[in-house]
DNA sequence: ACCTATTTATAAGG
DNA sequence: TCCTTATAAATAGGT
């Protein structure tokens, strides 16, 4: 706007233009800055260059005046507070859901029955009823697996078991007829056990997760 | 900055301090839209005068330039990302406090009872068992107390009927011997009901709440 | 709002 | 980026 009058249009020159935009950028944000001193105004100047860099400048606090811009104009605030207010309402949601099955549990548990009616009672009685029938069904089931497993498991080992005594006295006769220092031939065979109770606990170790805890109190089962 | 340079303070005189704020204000924001044109850079522009009232303008889109804004000054993001992320986590807490309870509950009413070992449905049962306990003494101290107000109420009404009985052989004895015409007496006497029936429906309602409803299934409590 | 004297901003060139 | 300089633009104070 001196030597020559400029149109505003972008300035297709570079290097023209990078300098225009350090004289102007500066100019600018001097008058920004008397315009917030002078007239006791809040202002807030966000300015990027065409490559990327960033100017700013802001007369108190920028988040603020972004915050207080954003509220202000309610169309461009929208689409934040919708989602700020979907958050909320949501944690809101989720805590009276929290509440509302925290006092289910807890009436389950037979605990905070005061405020109860009799109606109310007679429900929540029906509901643990039918819950505990459907735990001890469950539980005989499970129980019943694990028996049946055992006695399969049981089976199977007296089968190996045998295998093993005939076994060991073919082995044995074999070597009385053969040689009297049967030792050796014993040794040999020495990978396959033939001592019942550490092939039962291999497998017990194997199938840990569903063999019978033999702690449990068999006594208290229905 | 013409007829006389003035120093860049706040203007004290309020109306002159508007006026000034107009003059820069319009100056400041055709500077702004001509750097963004001329030199094709990114501009915004919040301005809040003293009296509150908010003038804006942006070469492209505000909460763009905001955002990129934010992005780009690591410190000043921080907060509001901490913000959301607390916010989410919250969020997340409440989530699984949810599903927690809402499994519990279900497995309380004996659902989703497939994953259970036998100790774990040991423990529901004994949970069960006991929230069953309390609920049946629950229910039975309130069937108690209702049978106990039924009965004084009802002994209460055996008086009062009583009562009545006698006022109405009273009234009736007393009408005879003066004059034959009994009616126009005992109409006199109408406020009083001698209907028991119309007394013992009126005490019912003062006290519904309290009062055991005749539709329950009786037959069922235990 | 407008006027206008004067200050400021700045385009072009180095 | 800074300096210079001529000139356009902005604007303080008054009306």
């Amino acid at each position: 706007m001196v030597r020559e009058k400029i149109e505003i249009k972008k300035i297709t020159n570079t290097s023209a233009r990078q300098v225009t935009f350090s004289k102007r950028r500066r100019g600018l944000f001097k008058k920004a800055e008397e315009l917030a001193i002078l007239c006791d105004a809040e202002v807030a100047l966000i300015v990027f260059s065409s490559t990327g860099k960033l100017f700013h400048f802001c007369s108190s606090n920028m988040e603020q005046v972004i915050e207080k811009h954003s509220k202000h104009s309610k169309k461009s605030s929208d689409q934040p507070l919708i989602d700020l207010n979907l958050d909320h309402s949501k944690c809101a949601n989720l805590s009276r859901e929290v509440a509302e099955k925290s006092n289910q549990l807890r009436q389950m548990r037979g605990e905070a029955l005061e405020n109860l009616t009799v109606e109310e009672l007679q429900k929540l009685e029906k509901t643990l009823e039918a819950g505990l029938s459907r735990v001890l069904d469950r539980k005989s089931q499970q129980i019943m697996e694990q028996i049946n497993s055992l006695q399969q498991k049981s089976l199977q080992l007296m089968k190996e078991n045998a295998r093993l005594k005939q076994q060991v006295l073919n082995i044995s006769n074999i070597g009385k007829s053969l040689t009297p220092n049967s030792e050796n031939v014993i040794s040999e065979d020495e990978s396959v056990t033939n001592d019942p109770q550490s092939v039962e606990s291999q497998e017990y170790n194997e199938n840990s997760d569903t063999s019978l805890k033999l702690g449990l109190p068999f006594s208290s089962w229905k």
